[in-house]
DNA sequence: ACTTTTGTTTAGAACAATTCTAAAAAACCA
DNA sequence: TGGTTTTTTAGAATTGTTCTAAACAAAAGT
């Protein structure tokens, strides 16, 4: 039996269109596709902008770098997605929606999911006053043993 | 009695000249000019590149951006700075450079220090075979209380 | 169905942070 | 000082992302 324990997107993927409309928002070819891409396999991806024109491309759909970027960050609004910023070269997002952190292989500039508990941020700081936390990051960076 | 507690960043800057030498850089005018900016009042800076430019325009001793960058990599590889990655739109070079973790206020895109062992990394994860942990990057953002 | 309205997609331009280039200047060394 | 090597510099190039405004498609009205 094979099964996902760390997973956390979305399962109820055929829904998708509703959520999609719920929030005020169209349901076009171009969002349905990409949901698909990211979603249908329900495996956890880090992937980028460009990863997905590449990807889009593919399968014969080309959609436009603006319509990505769009899409993806409306996506991350009604709560599809996670932004994972690792430098200025590269924002990835995330399917995975459960609270999680990541390895980073900077060679290979891969992003992997760090297990739930295996990092435990012991307590989080008070935040000043006025302020309250919005999102804890926590990257991992990783390189070869012998480098 | 005002003491800084939280304070590791080079304690002797007078010998930076040896240090910079020790690691085979040439003991240039910019170089000294950039260490006095970040190190000679012995707090902790949170700065950008572009931050820098304009501080030595202040000081009427203009430096390019190049320049710039190129003495912020090398202190970084000499280990007299940490960068700080937050997100495509900045990169920050860190004067404190005891283990810590930031906040930082959304708003004002400002980076403040968390005062050590407020947060706590309970325990690293394992790292994948064939590769070791070379950082990890904590950053707690923070916006508003109302909004 | 047809039309209108409004939201969406698009190519390409614009932008901002960073890196590169190659020529001039400064540091080092004999 | 003269010669060698490193550093600095302005500006160009690069890269990821956002903007623009025109064409297009979805929803709503008739």
């Amino acid at each position: 039996m094979k099964k996902d324990s760390t997973s956390a997107s979305l399962s109820s993927w055929e829904r998708l269109p509703e959520l999609i409309r719920e929030r005020g928002l169209r349901l076009t070819r171009q969002r349905l596709f990409l949901a698909k891409l990211l979603f249908e396999d329900q495996k956890n991806r880090h992937i980028t902008a460009a990863d997905l024109v590449r990807e889009a491309d593919k399968h014969k759909m080309h959609m436009s770098l603006a319509t990505i970027y769009n899409t993806l960050h409306q996506f991350v609004e009604i709560g599809l997605l996670r932004e994972v910023v690792i430098d200025s070269k590269a924002t990835y997002f995330d399917t995975n929606l459960s609270e999680h952190h990541h390895f980073f292989h900077e060679k290979t500039r891969e992003l992997v999911d760090i297990s739930q508990g295996e990092v435990g941020i012991g307590s989080l700081p008070v935040p000043p006053p006025d302020s309250k936390i919005s999102r804890v990051n926590v990257v991992v960076h990783l390189q070869d043993k012998d480098s």
